[in-house]
DNA sequence: CCAAAAGTGTTCTATGTACACCCATGC
DNA sequence: GCATGGGTGTACATAGAACACTTTTGG
């Protein structure tokens, strides 16, 4: 907090995950460790021990989701002073999405991490609420040209719940005709990955209270 | 190089700054400090004072080129055991463009720097070859969708010149019409910015050797 | 007067967007 | 049997790609 101006400035990984949960977009928080900030949260962090970057981002997630393999890429890298009031501090920040399936294993149990709603977050500690934003704008671009979305959903998967998918997470409704046509002719799935009944209406997955909107 | 593997890893800034002279795509280099290395060059680094970090890779720019305002903007951040034989090092990579005319002030004389064009690298130390070839497909890829190509032109300039630049970069042949067209009708520029002659062939800039391809 | 570069529109193709009906299942 | 959701094809608009000639100046 009060360290000598020439020392080297604090080096640390965070980490933005993602899942699906409740038809949901959620993000994985821990509750802030500093004193002045009690109260609030903050995005994972996890700690430098050699120069394994993402192999340290990656071992953090196992451990607070019990999920070993999952989409992880570099988001950016935050150092600016003014980011925090009194201590010099450079955030590596990694991005990883979780299927929706594989968090049922190890989540809540041990540690003190929670799932929060994009639209119900807590208040974060500095500037983690733009990180976040940045990451949600990086999730959303690439929807768009990569097939990203596959990583939220489990191993498989018909093309509306892809759809639902891409429709949570870009906040906008897709047509079901044009959404098929460019995922299939993107050849992101080589063909219709799984059906799981006949032609006509499938028993839905998760029978959901009526009222949901999907 | 030796270092326990209990200390912090090495953790540092570099550049990667381009330039056009002579018609070609050039990168500034510095040799390299280490004596395992000798002989060999890399790209330039900049000391981690506090956490400013792209205020302390300009600074590094403007002490190499004497250019003050650049663009500039975070490229990566490598840390990978494997990038350094026996250190641990951490780099937070920059990415910078400067342009042309802009040099002919302070470049060359204090500092052991060089601008090499892309087709004539010298061998270059670590992962530095693999760091510029990922600026270079960045630099590519916003060439398609932003308006960086400018940051390397003059105040003024025509939109042949800038089309040159394209050419340059992305290394193809370009329809006149087709980059007009594009161009203006993507706001990037307003108008014409400066017409440098009538409507017929203007005066040469450079008056280049005829072998020249241009 | 000839070579070299600048400027200018139109056609075609591909891509993306809008849109309506039938079928099977769950209740 | 009815409401809900899954599946399917076509017409239109927009964006991108291909293409040729005229004008001016430098040598």
């Amino acid at each position: 907090m009060s360290e000598p101006a020439v020392s080297a400035p604090h080096l640390e990984i965070r980490v933005v995950v993602f899942t699906l949960q409740e038809s949901r977009l959620k993000v994985l928080l821990i509750p802030a460790s500093d004193s002045q900030f009690s109260g609030k949260w903050m995005l994972p962090d996890a700690p430098i021990l050699d120069c394994a970057l993402e192999k340290a981002a990656a071992r953090r997630i196992e451990q607070l989701t019990g999920v070993g393999e999952v989409y992880l890429e570099q988001l950016y890298t935050y150092g600016d002073p003014g980011r925090h009031p009194a201590c010099r501090l450079i955030s590596i920040v990694y991005f990883a999405l979780i299927p929706a399936d594989s968090l049922q294993t190890a989540s809540d149990s041990k540690s003190t991490s929670r799932w929060y709603a994009l639209e119900e977050l807590p208040v974060l500690v500095m500037d983690h609420n733009e990180i976040l934003t940045y990451a949600l704008r990086r999730l959303r671009y690439k929807l768009e040209y990569t097939a990203v979305g596959f990583e939220l959903l489990p191993e498989f998967f018909t093309l509306s719940e892809l759809q639902h998918t891409y429709e949570l997470i870009l906040g906008e409704k897709l047509d079901k005709r044009n959404f098929r046509r460019r995922i299939l002719q993107a050849g992101i799935i080589e063909a219709p990955p799984h059906r799981r009944s006949g032609e006509g209406r499938p028993a839905p997955a998760l029978p959901l209270p009526p009222g949901c909107r999907g």
